[in-house]
DNA sequence: TTGTAAGCGTTATCAC
DNA sequence: GTGATAACGCTTACAA
């Protein structure tokens, strides 16, 4: 069943099939109303492939996910997909691989879809840098900063992470802690991790606590395992800390089994705090205390920042969205 | 940038290159190096909607996934990737909203992509029921029984779910449990919901365990939170228990912290059991003991049977995977 | 081994 | 308003 078989069926030429398909004025109510019919009772429906290797531009936004099994970005696109449902812009969501390239997979998926615009959740300033230039459409990177990029057609909202981290640190620092164990991601080939990292250490510095890299901070994917092996690796290694800051809540998760594991409860002997505030921290026992990304502001900003910069040719604009320090169960004061 | 670009740049004709880049056999060496250098140099990617469009079979297999937040779909499909990749055959993932229909969703895909074959994950009885007939292509539904629907290319892999119910509750009766709570999902909508139900009254029953349906058992969908409004829900109204079963993990979760947030500590004074067995419940404090689906030899078997119904024309089958009670920390003997 | 050319099912550009 | 018809970028006979 193409449109042709519709044409023929309704005894329309194809041309007024496709401009009906497509909601276009200027079809006769008669028309519109026996195509439309026609087309219910067939069940057809258009092939994409077709449409999208002869349309000039389509009228959806892209969504690229980088990693399929990020909470934050689901919780994200959930929002997310609510304003496109909102503004009338159908949104096409793309997930891959967290190590592919998102700007290359973006530079495919913008010549195949001609898309209006682009919303990158997650993505890695190298990619960026070598090749965003091919990308001519609006975009907005969220959960990253891409000001320093300088793409004219590139936007970003995302939580300022040094400053947050920091301010993790020191309102455990408030809660009478001094020996911190650290739990990251790999600083030299992740951004976000290493804004994180310095965070910390701005905040160690400002209050002058001593802190022993190579003893007390560890680097690895954000997971539950790797958190909990990177806790269970600090106990074992002779560290001591009254303290424990995960850089993701995930590796907060990991880590409070493991301390768990080696006698230690928290927040009795020990506080723990994540980051990030996914859903799941507020049903744990103890309901993790953790930095909490404005998820639903940072939907909300980056889609009203792409739809101007399509609609009105709005410049490009970067955004830090204020955080909030969650102090739940898992941090007490000593 | 076009495979006629390339043609030309190479002096080659389009079939030609076209034949290299989909590593076609005739050709002479020379010219595959000379494209694929060509191609290489230029960063050129086939447009897969004009590819997709004249190809007549592709051999991808295609993955239709019901639900984004599902990390029981997650696990499978991180298996299911891997398994594909080793038998060379790439994977085309479509993740859906869970109140679509899949069957619709994969008649469309079927018609755009021409997969080989097709693996559902997750999928609702009715809509295969109307809507099946018009897909062709071997395909198996997996974490559902399709052996009723008697589909000649559909085969099905599952967890026996009301045995696995049963036999969990089973378990809790045997720790000595005499009162249950139970937060199932809708049993009115969801087979697997039913199915699950009634494995915990095969097992009251054939225990002489009376139950009031009215006072202990709710129905809601599977979340984090509505298994945290159920529990609490369930210990307002003055529901008296010792073991509370949840259908689905995500619930056991909720539930435990409302069951704390009642004052009610687990499993001290409330055993709790849930459904799947994610990676999550081994991380909880305590442990979550749990139905454990067998969740990689699910993901074998399923491809397995899909690439022999695809090489040698295999029948359907219909298989049950064997599920492991794991009883960890969240129940205790009373 | 290679090239030519006919579509795949749409949309866009014309005329009418 | 509507209908021919030429692309879109590719694969695949069929010829050479």
């Amino acid at each position: 069943m193409t449109i042709k078989d519709l044409a023929k069926k309704t005894g329309y030429g194809v041309a007024t099939v496709s401009r009906v398909l497509n909601g276009q004025p200027s079809v006769s109510e008669t028309a519109r109303s026996v195509i439309l019919r026609a087309a219910e009772e067939s069940g057809f429906q258009l092939n994409s492939n077709a449409k999208q290797l002869k349309q000039q531009r389509s009228n959806a936004i892209l969504v690229v996910v980088k990693g399929r099994a990020n909470e934050l970005f689901s919780e994200l696109l959930e929002y997310v997909q609510g304003m496109a449902d909102q503004a009338h812009y159908p949104l096409h969501v793309d997930y891959m691989e967290e190590s592919l390239n998102e700007v290359q997979r973006a530079v495919q998926l913008c010549r195949e879809m001609k898309p209006l615009g682009l919303l990158f959740l997650g993505g890695d300033s190298q990619n960026f840098i070598s090749g965003f230039h091919s990308i001519d459409v609006p975009s907005v990177l969220v959960t990253n900063d891409a000001s320093d990029l300088n793409f004219p057609n590139l936007s970003s909202v995302c939580t300022d992470n040094r400053q947050a981290s920091r301010a993790a640190m020191d309102s455990m620092v408030a809660l009478g802690h001094r020996n911190f164990a650290i739990v990251g991601g790999y600083k030299e080939t992740s951004t976000t991790s290493l804004l994180r990292y310095q965070g910390c250490m701005d905040s160690l510095s400002s209050h002058n606590i001593s802190f022993d890299e190579e003893q007390s901070y560890r680097g690895v994917l954000f997971s539950y395992e790797n958190g909990y092996a990177a806790a269970k690796e600090l106990v074992e290694s002779g560290c001591k800390f009254s303290a424990l800051f995960a850089a993701a809540d995930v590796m907060a998760i990991g880590a409070i089994r493991a301390l768990r594991d080696c006698g230690l409860r928290v927040p009795e002997d020990v506080s723990v705090m994540g980051f990030d505030g996914l859903p799941l921290g507020s049903y744990l026992v103890p309901q993790l205390s953790t930095v909490r990304q404005s998820v639903f502001e940072m939907a909300r900003i980056s889609m009203d920042m792409l739809i101007s910069q399509i609609t009105e040719g709005a410049p490009a604009r970067h955004i830090f969205v204020p955080f909030t320090l969650w102090q739940r169960e898992s941090t007490r004061a000593i």
